[in-house]
DNA sequence: ATTATATATTAGCATTTTATAATATTATAA
DNA sequence: TTATAATATTATAAAATGCTAATATATAAT
């Protein structure tokens, strides 16, 4: 069915979400276009691997990417995707403020 | 840093959020609760697996149960949650409106 | 008490994801 | 044209995830 697609398509996009480096590229490129060179500082893995994670969110539309030298720019493709990850953090706001679930979240 | 706990917390949530059949069981909460043998009729996996999957949510405190008679009712914990599934499909719609994006999406 | 129904748990295996290390590519500078 | 800087790619091994099958638990019905 279509649906199975769309849900599919849903599951994959969290799925490109749910990496704390991603999450942290995203955050590092909310504010404006960043190079490799750039979010790198703020990420503390190789860079072969944050070049992995580019490329895993490029695949799936959530970032672009132009060249400019020697450098490759990289930039959130829809403000909406933003707004996901806004709207998580809401959640884990509210789950935060139920007292007994903090322990859970820290082990 | 704090900062890092509350992006591995962000991972995790999308981590949860990030399965098809998961994405599925959402939907399925989300016009109100229902026992896990209502839910199992629209998910085409077995009793155990569907276990499992409201297991995972259920910790990462997404969903919530409460026990009547022999049955076991779920329902979604916030309804922030449904805010996120919201946000995200929005992200694909306007990928979608992109036409070169789709043939990526559908293989 | 026994059986049936609804749900959960566990173990084991297969698949997927991730990180590291090594190497490749591309563009610039000397 | 050689070297350097920025980024990407590949192979591989380790870790995490997911599914199946079997079993367990809890409640209700006979």
């Amino acid at each position: 069915m279509a649906e199975d697609i769309v849900v599919k398509l849903t599951a994959d996009f969290f799925k490109t979400l749910a990496h704390p480096a991603r999450i942290k590229i995203i955050r590092s490129l909310e504010k404006g276009e960043r190079c490799v060179c750039e979010i790198i500082e703020e990420l503390d893995i190789e860079q072969s691997n944050l070049s992995q994670h580019l490329s895993v969110m490029k695949k799936q539309g959530l970032i672009d990417s132009r060249k400019d030298g020697q450098k490759v720019i990289y930039r959130i493709a829809y403000p909406s995707v933003l707004a996901v990850v806004g709207a998580a953090e809401k959640t884990l706001g509210e789950q935060i403020g139920d007292s007994q679930s903090i322990l859970k979240f820290l082990k």
